[in-house]
DNA sequence: CGGTATTGCATGCTCGGGGCATACAAATCT
DNA sequence: AGATTTGTATGCCCCGAGCATGCAATACCG
């Protein structure tokens, strides 16, 4: 059996994300009981976030600041989170989780992987490994910066990713282009 | 070098997904002008709605029927599509693409294909087609009925997809799963 | 054949996400 | 101390999404 053209073969990928895509915002919507940009939000502070200020966050997640603040207020009101003054820098409102936006957030991330599982499971081991190759080599490549790789890895779950010991395919693309060392320590 | 963890790779396939989604719905929003499910709907149009009523259409794209009202209101009022009333039954407005329409679609089509490209570009041949093989697989696997195939393939090229020639794995998985006389015309 | 139920489209309304422009507060510069 | 910069919060608007409802055409049924 001859390959199939590539155009085939693009189309199938594409819609294969666009499954995974709505299959994965409904499950961090459901884990978390939020919407729109809530459940990324909440995800990212667990991953990196925690204790940054808000424009920090902003910026990760991809959204304007005042897109942020909003989303922040949700989820103080919600519980949450909580806005902690900066005692250095008295201007800034740094995010912390509570116990329980912790709880929500692990939840999100929980519920990711239950649905990268379950969409998923049809491949064989061989497969799922070629997948994730491929995607590392893809994230290596489209990650262009810092900012980038954190929007990118913004449902990240965290442990899972690399993140913590040097191993997110994102983080390490990024700091080859920006040239930084490589032990940086997650600059501002 | 032994595997990485499942939960590695599961993260990073699902990272790389994230990436590519935001990637092509940038990509379909700047390719017309529109935003929201209105893209989405242009090309389910070209590929398989135009002509169908709008219920139909707001089926496939897995929207409400109002909100499927409004789209189409805003398609029409930019002309890109035309309400026809159907000869057979005076209740349904068919939705037909003008050409302008569909020069459209086939621009926000021939957009997502070039961000696939450039995203799988750093892949190789055996890379690409492997991932291909699994998102088949997927497709199969997920697409349970033929309106979830629909809604899985509104944003697919359908020349490429296979749909003209009975090849896409969406509606293949669905006919498999409905138990359908396979050479059944699906209507259009 | 006339009345009722059903189907299909359109519209008013509300909710919420998103960003821009701006106001305000703290810190830093000169 | 005043001026500028940086960080946060708020008013405002646009638009996407759905629900409930209204209305028209068709289908069903006595």
């Amino acid at each position: 059996m001859s390959s199939a053209p590539w155009s085939r073969d693009r189309n199938r990928i594409g819609a294969a994300m666009l499954l995974l895509g709505d299959r994965v915002a409904a499950a961090g919507a459901e884990a978390t009981g939020l919407r729109g940009g809530a459940p990324a939000a909440l995800v990212s502070l667990l991953g990196w976030a925690d204790g940054h200020h808000l424009d920090a966050l902003a910026g990760g997640l991809g959204l304007s600041h005042s897109r942020t603040v909003r989303i922040v207020d949700g989820l103080e009101r919600d519980g949450l989170v909580e806005r902690v003054a900066d005692t250095v820098d008295g201007r800034r409102a740094l995010v912390v989780l509570t116990d329980e936006g912790r709880r929500r957030a692990e939840a999100a991330v929980a519920a990711r992987s239950v649905v990268l599982d379950d969409v998923l499971a049809v491949l064989d081991d061989d497969q799922r490994r070629a997948v994730a190759a491929a995607a590392e080599r893809v994230l290596l490549d489209q990650a262009v910066d810092r900012r980038t790789a954190r929007h990118i890895c913004r449902l990240c779950d965290v442990v899972a990713c690399g993140h913590r010991d040097g191993d997110c395919p994102a983080t390490r693309g990024a700091d080859r282009r920006e040239a930084l060392p490589p032990t940086e320590g997650e600059s501002r």
